[in-house]
DNA sequence: CTGAAAGCGCTAACAT
DNA sequence: ATGTTAGCGCTTTCAG
C-alpha cells in the first residue's frame, strides 16, 4: 500500500509525530531533522492522506465553487478571478457543474459540506425550496456569485442587473428605436429576472407598450440566440433592435441576421450583456454591458476568506457596478430619425 | 457542532451501525427501521462526513480532472462528455487548473491521490520531469485526455492531431497556396508539436521550403491570433493562406485580417482547428478539424472508469478520428490558379 | 435483522 | 526539540 508517517517514521528513527511536524514545516524541529523526514518522504514518495488530516483538523483547505453553466464563458473569467487570490491564500478550488439544475445545487452544496470544505461560492438558481433550506441551516461560510437568491439576503456580490439593462433598453430608445426585441435568458436565476424587469421598466418610463411578441424566453444559449432571431423573422415581427440576455444569444441573433441579410447595426442594431471577452472579436464587435467578471470572482473570494477567518463577521450585499460599451453591434448616431 | 451518526442513534434509540447501514441503504435492514432511521437524519439535517467515511474506506466516489487551460472552451466541452457519464456511475467530478503550469500539474496530481479520488483524467504538459515521475509511479488509475505526455505509453486518449494537421495544409497546397502562414501554440504541449510537424511534413512532401517567417509561435489564445496576423502584416510578410492552431486563434486572425481590410476567405483563407461549438456562429463560419470533444471525454471517462473497476486491466492508447470541416473561412474552389 | 468493538492515518495536547 | 497518548466519525468485521 502507500507510504504512511509511519514508514517514514522507522525509516528515519524520529517518531510519528515529529515526521507529521516536519512535513507541515513546523518551525520548532531543527532543521537538520526537518530535512532528513522531508527528503526521506520525498524519496519513499510519501503523499499525505488529506482524508486522515482533514478528519483531525475538521476543516480542509478548499473552496468549493458550484457554477451555473460551464458551456458559457462568463464562468471561466469569474473563476480565473478567484483563483489567483484563493491560492495565494493557501486555498485550492474545487469546481462543481450544475447546468442549472437546482437538484444538483443542493446535492453539491452537500457534497461541499461533507468535505468540510472551508467555504464556498455558488452560482445559484434563484428559487429552489431544498436550496434555500440548506443557505439558512449551512454552517460553512458562502456567498452567491454574479446572482442573488429569493429569501436569502446578506450573502451575494452582484453586478447592477436591472439597471444595466434598463440603461441600454433607455440608450436603444435614445436613438428611436420603439420596437426592441428583448431575448430572455433561462428561467429561474436572477439575472434573467432582473434584466428583463430592467427593459420592461425602460420601456414603460418611456411610454413604449409592451409587446409580448417582442419577448422572447430561451436558455441563454448561443444558439438559442439564432433561433430566435429566425422564429421572429419567420413570423415577419418588425423591430429595429434586438437587446440580449447576453453575448452569447447576441452572437447568435447576429449571425441569423445576416444570414437573413439584414445589416447589423445599420439594419437592425444589436446589444449584448456581460462582456465576454470573446465579444471584441466577434464581427461585428459587440456592443455590450460589462460586468467585471474578474473582479466578481476576486471579491467573491476575497470577501469569502474574509469570512472564514472571522465566522462572526455580518453579512452583507455587494454590488459592482457595470458600464456600457459601445461597439460595432450599434450606431453611434440616431438610428431612425422619424417614424 | 454538526450532526452526527451517535446522535441520531440516540435519538432513534438504534445503534450506531444500524444507523450508518440505513443511510448508505443497506438491504438488509427492515424497511421501517431504514425509513425512520432516514426521515429522521433528514430532518436533524445531516451530512455524513465524507472524510471519515472516505478514511474507512480508502478510496472516495470522485474522479479528479486537471484541464489545462480553462479559458479555452475546447475543454469545457470535453468536460460536458465526461460529466454525464461518470455521474451515471456514481461518480463525481472535481475540477482543477493548471493553466499549462508544469508545477501546477504536479502538484494537484498530489492533491488528488492525497484525496484518495478514484480516478485521474489529464490535459498534461508535454515534458516535465517532476510529473512524469508521478505518472511513472502513481498506482491510482489516471488517462490523458486528447494529449501524450513524452515518456508515458498506453495512458492517452487521443485524436489525430499530426495527420489532421497536415490534411489541412495539403487541402490548402491543393488549391494552390504555397505561402502558408502557421500560428503555432503554446510550447510544451503534444498538440502543438504534432500539428506543427503535421504542417511541416506537408510542406515538405509538397516540395514546399520552409520558411521561418511563416511560423508564429504563439500561447494558442484568441489574442495571440491577433496579434500574429498584425505582426505580420506588419513585417509585410507574404502569404495567401493561415492555418491556425486552434479555432481560437483563427478568430483573432480574421479579426485582425477584416481589419487591415483583407477579405477572408477571398484574400486570405484561414483554416482553424479544434471545432469549438462557437466556431460556426462566427463571420465568417470558421473551417476547422472537427476535434470530437464530448466523445473524447466520454471514451475518457469510459475507459477510467473500467481501470477503476479492475486494476489489472492493461493499459492503451487510444486514437480518436476527426474530420475536416470546410465552412467559410475558405473557398470551395481553386485560390490561386497559378503563380 | 441488529449490536459491539476495532481501527483507518493523521494531528493536537500534553509531557519530557 | 522530540515523544506519548488520545481520538476525530465513520465503516467493517464479527457476534448474536
Amino acid at each position: 500500500m502507500s507510504v504512511l508517517l509511519k514508514d517514514i517514521a522507522e525509516k528515519t528513527g524520529f517518531s510519528i509525530n515529529t515526521v507529521s511536524r516536519a512535513l507541515r514545516g513546523d518551525k520548532k524541529l531543527s532543521e537538520n531533522t526537518r530535512r532528513t523526514i522531508c527528503e526521506t518522504a520525498e524519496m519513499m514518495g510519501y503523499v499525505r492522506n488529506s482524508a486522515a488530516a482533514l478528519m483531525r483538523k475538521g476543516t480542509s483547505n478548499e473552496i468549493g465553487i458550484i457554477s451555473g453553466d460551464s458551456s458559457n464563458p462568463f464562468f471561466a473569467e469569474v473563476v480565473r478571478g478567484i483563483e489567483e487570490t484563493a491560492k495565494q491564500a493557501g486555498y485550492r478550488i474545487l469546481l462543481l457543474n450544475t447546468d442549472e439544475f437546482p437538484e444538483r445545487e443542493a446535492d453539491y452544496m452537500k457534497t461541499f459540506v461533507s468535505m468540510k470544505v472551508a467555504g464556498i461560492l455558488i452560482v445559484p438558481v434563484f428559487h429552489d425550496d431544498v436550496c434555500q433550506k440548506i443557505y439558512r441551516t449551512i454552517s460553512v461560510p458562502y456567498y452567491f456569485v454574479g446572482r442573488h437568491v429569493e429569501g436569502i439576503t446578506g450573502h451575494s456580490i452582484l453586478h447592477s442587473d436591472f439597471q444595466s439593462q434598463y440603461d441600454v433598453t433607455q440608450s436603444l430608445i435614445n436613438k428611436g428605436h420603439r420596437r426592441i426585441l428583448y431575448i430572455v435568458g433561462p428561467e429561474n436565476i436572477s439575472n434573467t429576472i432582473d434584466r428583463l424587469n430592467g427593459y420592461l421598466k425602460a420601456l414603460d418610463n418611456n411610454g413604449i407598450p409592451r409587446d409580448p411578441d417582442l419577448i422572447i424566453r430561451t436558455n441563454g444559449h448561443i444558439e438559442d440566440g439564432f433561433a430566435s432571431i429566425n422564429w421572429a423573422l419567420n413570423r415577419s415581427l418588425s423591430f429595429t433592435a434586438v437587446a440580449c440576455f447576453n453575448d452569447l444569444v447576441a452572437m447568435g441573433a447576429i449571425k441569423a441576421l445576416s444570414e437573413n441579410n439584414y445589416r447589423v447595426p445599420d439594419d437592425i442594431e444589436v446589444f449584448g450583456f456581460d462582456n465576454l471577452y470573446i465579444s471584441q472579436f466577434m464581427q461585428p464587435s459587440l456592443s455590450t454591458v460589462d460586468v467585471p467578471k474578474f473582479a466578481l470572482g476576486k471579491i467573491a473570494i476575497e470577501t469569502l476568506l474574509r469570512h472564514i477567518g472571522n465566522p462572526q463577521l455580518p453579512y452583507d450585499d455587494i454590488n459592482l457596478n457595470t458600464r456600457l460599451i459601445f461597439r460595432k453591434s450599434t450606431n453611434d448616431r440616431l438610428f431612425l430619425k422619424e417614424e
